[in-house]
RNA sequence: GCCGGAGUGGCGGAACUGGUAGACGCACGGGACUCAAAAUCCCGCGGACUUCACUGUCCAUGUCGGUUCGAGUCCGACCUCCGGCACCA
């Protein structure tokens, strides 16, 4: 009946699918009242095949899912499609498949695939992003923030990516290149809509702090992102030609308001509106507009920007210095962006880089104000280098003599009793653009009317369904756009003809909340039930790629804040731990089809089964670290399973007709007693790694010692042994689901275990057992392991320290010395300090 | 440039709050079984030196310092690699 687990794995892993998909085991939840465990994995795209990528990052979670299940949590576990999105449209246009066939079929063969991993997924929870009772809920997530105003319409310059024929958030512009087809992003003025993100700025900023769950390198990765920044914004006001006051100002901001006494000039971008206010007369004018013409052409985000060479002209426009009353000219140039801050500058070269850079290239005065405390006054010629660092105020009026803490704090107040400096806060955090001249997305929701202007979708009215016969040929603007039954709607409030929005959502929109309606899945009425969302929240564990650090993991905060204020969920941070597992390596770099270096995860599967697959994925590097495919590993994980096998299924029967050993049993006889004690300590070392530091590797590590320990058990067998024998069979397979659990629910049932092994409690750890009858005392003399002595773990420092004399090596350690101090930890360690 | 992370045998990696560095696996070498091979099992496996041998000594966790009875672990400086951001005022 036993057969070599090599030719039954196969029919072994199936059969236990099976059972499990016929007796709906994973479907949750069905232990209420049990303390929930949310854990979750960042779900794919429908490509249409698994990667190892995918296996690692699923077998991580499920190893996580299956045991706390088995600590007696209640664990919700699903798994979903994120389906809208380019690819689709692309396949459609090179072989003419619909899009959502295409992505059917394709959710169809990744499902079977991540069936036959035997993940332990609530499949009746599963959603997709392309299904309109998926995607009316982004609709009715931008009405609702429309009427906050979270979401608005503007015309701005923005990434366009000619090659995807698409707008690019910032955060898909990588390098000044497209994300996905790493083509140049070049600026285009569009009509789009934002999602106001910059409102929660200082929320998600804020809050980083205390995700301490969060990697640090994501943390930090965010924090850079939203880029806050403390300082003070300042009005120059503007003179005409014979130095009055205008009445306009020029606002700029500033970290560094204690330097403004060292301002010699101001600059500003080249999109700035005070440029319309530049004296007419002359020919300077068409020199400028034709700068200007010339800056405004160029993508805001280009790689080479920060080392592009500074260039700029006078702008024949004067303001005054509040502070220092002082005439400054205001040029425009390349290195102010609009984008940031008030898209002007004062600048101060003494003390910037780049204003000394561009004072320098253009001949205009450097004036020092800060020198360092205790060092000599400013230096009589400038500098070589801008000094950057906080110090003393020198020349700077009243204020000469102040730190730069204590002036930017003096000069703050002077500025806002004035009334022409306040205080603020910046971000470089941008809203967010979510608008896609793309065909398979959710379509907005809105109908322009002549007369009403731009009017939402009424809630009842939604969906606002895709059609399903755009033509898509990859080119033109919008496919949306030419379907004409589409486009034609009458106008929500007036009844008047009127055109829809043809544009669709940026597919972040999607996957920014699909993990609250994981928890409520069909609910018809609303996205999700608060009640439900809030038994299960936050995410006790979410895994998934590093490469979503900024995009989604900004995102699915602010939409989770987003619904805390709608009164939706009591959660405003969705995510308590969160893990970026490695990337999964073949010859030192990524997988990749162009590369050619892809191991098929169905052809691991077919030679050596999911849980040698699993296995080898969690065994080989801890989750966060990049994991080398090495196929003698996977023959190694092989191996272990099938020395189990074995060593268990032979005995099998007679096991099962054993008893379990009382607690007791086996004190008296040492190799037993060794053999429960590897038993529980390996217990306690698989439970804390998984629970406490989610370490996958070395628990799988120590049940290999508890095999190894076990094959030298049965060397030399003895009557009696098989209760002993049981237990470490037992335990060894409930140990195993997390990592192996085919195998694991085989050697439980085999070994007479009765239901499924993932539903039975977690081993029970015996305190006794790990009590040693005889410690290993290490002695050390001065730092530096001499012997080991065996006692029993009571014996007194004294002793210990007298039984340590009288051994050779120690003895000769000590020489003639005296002893200065011994340091004792007791059962462990005895330092012996001579000199 | 700024900010993160990481440097441990031939390789992947262990070493929980400072306390026996190298668990476990891979690779490799030797042996057993076999007509032979595969599979399996046993032994060895950081380096240098030392002993006939049992052994023993020293060096060793990127480099250099420091704290400590004791440092892979803590502190300081530096080097290298990886990643993120990058004219952000």
């Amino acid at each position: 009946m036993s057969g070599d687990y090599r030719d039954r794995f196969d029919e072994i892993e199936r059969r236990w699918q099976a059972r499990w998909e016929g007796d709906s085991t994973y479907a949750s939840p069905v232990r209420p009242g049990r303390r929930p465990f949310y854990c979750l994995e960042m779900l794919p795209y429908p490509s249409g095949r698994l990667h190892m990528g995918h296996v690692r990052n699923y077998s991580i979670g499920d190893a996580v899912a299956r045991f706390q299940r088995m600590r007696g949590r209640e664990v919700l576990h699903p798994m979903g499609w994120d389906s809208f999105g380019l690819p689709a449209e692309n396949a459609a246009i090179k072989h003419g498949t619909p899009p959502a066939r295409w992505t059917e079929d394709n959710i169809a063969a990744m499902r079977e695939q991540l069936k036959r991993l035997g993940l332990s997924y609530d499949w009746t929870r599963e959603i997709a992003a392309h299904r309109p009772d998926y995607y009316r809920w982004n609709q009715w997530f931008f009405i609702k923030m429309l009427e906050r105003d979270l979401a608005y319409r503007s015309r701005r310059s923005v990434n366009w990516c000619a090659s995807c024929r698409t707008v690019l958030a910032n955060e898909q512009v990588e390098a000044g290149r497209c994300w996905r087809c790493e083509s140049e992003v070049v600026l285009k003025e569009l009509d789009q809509w934002f999602l106001r993100i910059t409102r929660y700025a200082e929320e998600l900023h804020a809050e980083l702090e205390n995700l301490t769950g969060w990697p640090d390198r994501v943390r930090t990765m965010q924090r850079n992102w939203i880029g806050r920044s403390e300082g003070a914004t300042v009005i120059f006001p503007v003179l005409d030609q014979r130095g009055r006051e205008t009445g306009d100002g020029l606002e700029v901001f500033t970290t560094r308001l204690d330097t403004i006494f060292g301002a010699t000039f101001c600059v500003v971008a080249a999109g700035h509106p005070i440029l319309d206010k530049a004296p007419r007369r002359g020919a300077p004018r068409a020199a400028l507009d034709a700068f200007i013409k010339r800056m405004s052409a160029r993508a805001g985000s280009r790689q080479d920007a920060a080392t592009e060479e500074k260039e700029g002209i006078d702008t024949g426009l004067k303001v005054r210095n509040p502070y220092s009353g002082e005439t400054l000219s205001v040029f425009v140039s390349n290195f102010v962006l609009m984008e940031y801050g008030t898209g002007a500058i004062m600048a101060v070269p003494a003390h910037d880089e780049r204003d000394l850079e561009f004072a320098r290239k253009y001949g205009l005065p450097i004036r020092p104000v800060i020198v360092r405390p205790g060092g000599d006054g400013p230096a009589a010629t400038p500098p070589a280098s801008a000094m950057v660092e906080d110090g003393v105020l020198v020349d700077s009026g009243a204020f000469s003599g102040l730190t730069s803490d204590e002036a930017r704090r003096r000069m703050g107040e002077e500025g806002e009793k004035g009334g022409f400096a306040r205080a603020r806060v910046n971000y470089r955090i941008l809203d967010w653009g979510i608008s896609r001249q793309r065909y398979w997305g959710t379509p907005i929701p809105i109908i322009y009317c002549d007369a009403c202007g731009t009017v939402p979708v009424p809630e009842k009215d939604l969906p606002v369904l895709l059609p399903a016969d755009a033509p898509l040929t990859g080119v033109g603007g919008s496919p949306l756009e030419r379907v004409e039954s589409f486009v034609r709607a009458d106008c929500p409030r007036c009844g008047a003809p009127g055109r829809r929005e043809t544009d669709t959502m940026d597919t972040f929109v999607d996957s920014s909340w699909y993990f609250f309606r994981y928890c409520d899945p069909h609910n018809a009425s609303r996205p999700f039930d608060p009640g439900i969302v809030d038994g299960w929240f936050p995410i006790d564990l979410y895994i998934g790629g590093i490469t979503h650090a900024t995009m989604h993991l900004i995102y699915c905060r602010f939409f989770s804040k987003v619904m805390r204020d709608l009164g939706l969920t009591g959660a405003g941070e969705p995510v308590r731990d969160l893990v970026c597992q490695g990337m999964v390596l073949k010859g030192g770099t990524a997988m990749s089809k162009s590369k050619g270096n892809i191991v098929d995860p169905d052809d691991m599967i077919r030679r050596y089964g999911a849980d040698t697959t699993r296995l080898f994925t969690l065994f080989a590097a801890p989750p966060v670290k990049d994991l080398e495919w090495d196929e003698r590993g996977v023959e190694g994980c092989f191996r272990f399973l099938d020395k189990i096998w074995r060593l268990l299924v032979p005995r099998a029967e007679a096991l099962a007709r054993a008893h379990l050993p009382a607690p007791s049993d086996g004190r008296d006889d040492p190799r037993r007693s060794a053999l429960r004690r590897k038993v529980h300590q390996t217990i306690q070392r698989v439970t804390i790694d998984i629970d406490k530091r989610l370490h996958l590797n070395t628990p799988v590590a120590a049940i290999m010692e508890l095999l190894n320990e076990t094959a030298e058990f049965v060397r030399e067998p003895q009557s009696g042994d098989e209760p002993f024998l049981k237990e470490v069979g037992r335990t060894m397979a409930l140990l195993l689901q997390p990592f192996a659990p085919h195998i694991s629910e085989e050697l439980w049932s085999l070994l007479g275990g009765e239901g499924f092994a993932v539903d039975q409690p977690w081993p029970e750890l015996d305190e006794d057992w790990l009590r040693e009858e005889e410690v290993e005392v290490v002695v050390q003399v001065n730092g530096r392991v001499r012997a080991h002595l065996r006692v029993p773990p009571a014996l007194p420092e004294e002793e210990i320290l007298a039984l340590a004399r009288a051994d050779e090596r120690v003895a000769a350690h000590i020489g003639g010395r005296t002893i200065r101090k011994t340091i004792y930890l007791p059962g462990r360690l005895l330092n012996i300090v001579v000199g």
